[in-house]
RNA sequence: UGGGGUGUAGCCAAGCGGUAAGGCAGCGGCCUUUGGAGCCGCCAUUCGGAGGUUCGAAUCCUCCCGCCCCAGCCA
């Protein structure tokens, strides 16, 4: 849904609004956006970027950047580094507030003092498997740990000790005192510091006990005064828990809102399975652009305007959904046609020889850069005797509608001249037709006839002589299910796998103009799509990837008519 | 047969007691030197179901049904 003065606010926004008018934390509105640093950050968390930034920018708030890093073996400074340039990619600032769970680990540690000299947390020698199984059922109450009732003294002892490096991982656990038949499995005595030696990202061997997500997730929002603290559905349940350390310690009260996270069409949005996509080698990175992370999507051509018109656009509430693949394409298209500067690519080249038009002689005819915005200027294009066009681009025995070109039938070349084809040239062996003779008619320069007579239809087409050649890859939804996650029992994810995802064709003719392009730099090849530069270019051989095709209306009236025939 | 959520078109999503916004997709047409773009029109007598309250219900009440999440020393 598209924001505008018409539209009525998402339940996160009325709720915010509400309480700037009761003047709670004064008015003040400060979010943050929390990413574990384990992992590439994907189209899912541009989600809850633009709403995180957005709600700041909105209202005159402050939006930070922090890592939830309480689990050193799955965290990686490459992955921090990631995420900062892609979430500074996306257009937004957090300023000098790029904080870390890590920096407040020394604070943690004090909370977790605190609960423990108000008998609200004690040390468990359970072993994890008893810890299980002392935790019961959805359906049954657990039992209380026979470690429960340890003294204060004797608490602080052990917890001390932990901090020091004296217990092996897994021995004990410091867990809170809280309901062991609470309904709510999460206020089942949970554990809130466990022990792993391993070295962190940031604070390297300091710890070696560190806490859990639980505990430090809403005490690092309430140490930072983050006064919405937005997440997924799934954390629902934990806002009691969350809730319930902030009282017991008496701190700085975040509120937390639930929302629905992003599920896209034949796209997997999980961290792991894109991990495993990566590390079982079924894409080529993180940033393989058939990828649905920011840096695939980068690397792709996806603009970063496109993918937070497409933020806005999806809705936040809280029931479970699938967006439609479709409109992320929109959004793109919608953005590219605007910004992409046209120019002629022939994808799959027959050569068709001028037969009127002298050997040796060439011209150089005018085009726009776009249509939709003439202050991008004109180019000139070089036109000789001998052009490609797109093979598709003829047909010997034209099917219904076809307006292309055809033996003795007239099309426009774009920017060019009238030309008639005259005769096919095939190859003896295979029969398949090498070369077409055609004719153009010199007073229809430009593309217009003074006659007034009609043509219908325009094909894009490049210089023979002039082309560069160059690589391009096009790609193909990654998955070929709706939803990849729907497989038969046993079954893994990755036989929906889409076989074809990826074709590259190593040499395609461009237009000269685009010779000096650079990486990143985006193209509207004309009537086939978007294109942008590969950074694994070099110089003299350019590589792009296709964004996405334009929309095809002919395949379209060829699909009908095959299920009509 | 525990707890927490959630059901409005193919997909999102407004709606908050006064008679179903909008976007995407789809379908028709116009226009077009990109079969692109643009423009115009069509696309829910009905809101998971059944009862009830009311002059009036997607909105309130009751019961029922479906779907999602929770039994990591992951986040």
């Amino acid at each position: 849904m598209k924001k505008n003065e018409d539209t009525t606010l998402d339940f996160i926004r009325t709720r915010i609004e509400s309480d700037i008018k009761s003047n709670k934390n004064n008015g003040r509105v400060h979010t943050r956006f929390p990413p574990e640093p384990n992992g590439y950050l994907h189209i899912g968390h541009a989600k809850s970027i633009c709403l995180n930034f957005g709600l700041a920018q909105e209202y005159n708030g402050k939006c930070n950047l922090r890592f939830d890093d309480t689990n050193p073996s799955k965290e990686e400074v490459e992955y921090v580094e990631s995420i900062k340039k892609d979430v500074r990619w996306l257009g937004f600032d957090w300023e000098d507030r790029e904080y870390y769970a890590s920096d407040y680990f020394e604070k943690l540690y004090e909370y977790a003092t605190q609960l423990i000299k108000k008998g609200k947390a004690f040390v468990c020698d359970l072993t994890a498997d008893q810890i299980k199984r002392y935790r019961g059922t959805l359906t049954e109450p657990g039992k209380e740990s026979p470690y429960k009732n340890r003294s204060v003294k004797e608490n602080l002892e052990l917890f001390r000790k932990m901090r020091k490096g004296e217990y092996e991982d897994g021995s004990r656990v410091l867990r809170a005192k809280i309901d062991m038949s609470s309904p709510n499995l999460n206020m089942r005595d949970p554990v809130i510091y466990r022990i792993v030696h391993e070295s962190h990202h940031r604070t390297g061997d300091k710890w070696c006990i560190y806490p859990m997500y639980d505990f430090a997730h809403g005490l690092c929002d309430s140490i930072e005064g983050i006064t919405h603290s937005l997440c997924t559905l799934e954390f629902e349940d934990h806002r009691p828990l969350y809730d319930w350390f902030l009282e017991q310690l008496n701190v700085f009260h975040s509120q937390q809102i639930e929302f629905a996270r992003l599920n896209l069409s034949y796209t997997v949005l999980s961290k792991r399975k894109l991990l495993e996509l990566v590390e079982e080698g079924y894409v080529k990175g993180w940033d393989d652009p058939r990828m649905p992370t920011i840096s695939g999507l980068r690397r792709r051509g996806y603009t970063p305007e496109s993918i937070r018109d497409f933020c806005d656009r999806i809705g936040l509430a809280k029931r479970e959904s699938v967006v439609d693949i479709d409109l992320l394409e929109h959004c793109l298209r919608e953005h590219l046609n605007k910004k992409a500067k046209r120019v002629m690519a022939v994808l799959d080249p027959l050569e068709v020889i001028i037969d009127n038009f002298p050997e040796g002689k060439e011209e150089h005819l005018d085009a726009e850069n776009n249509p939709e915005d003439p202050g991008m200027g004109k180019r000139k294009i070089p036109f000789s005797r001998s052009l490609y066009i797109e093979k598709e681009d003829f047909r010997e025995d034209p099917p219904r509608k076809y307006f292309r070109l055809a033996p003795d039938r007239e099309v426009r070349l774009k920017h060019a001249y009238y030309i008639k084809c005259n005769q096919v040239i095939k190859d003896k062996g295979t029969g398949k037709i090498k070369r077409l003779h055609c004719t153009y008619d010199p007073e229809t320069k430009g593309g217009w006839s003074k006659d007034g007579r009609k043509v219908k239809g325009t094909l894009h087409w490049v210089s023979a002589r002039h082309a560069i050649k160059a690589e391009i890859r096009l790609y193909d939804r990654l998955f070929q299910t709706k939803n990849p996650l729907d497989v038969k029992k046993g079954e893994d994810f990755k036989k929906n796998l889409n076989p074809e995802s990826l074709k590259i064709i190593p040499s395609c003719m461009l237009e000269p103009s685009v010779s000096n392009a650079r990486p990143g730099d985006r193209f509207q090849f004309l009537r086939k799509g978007y294109f942008c530069v590969d950074p694994d270019s070099k110089k003299g051989h350019l590589v792009f990837n296709q964004t996405v095709p334009l929309r095809d209306t002919w395949a379209k009236i060829l699909k009908k008519q095959k299920t009509y025939e």
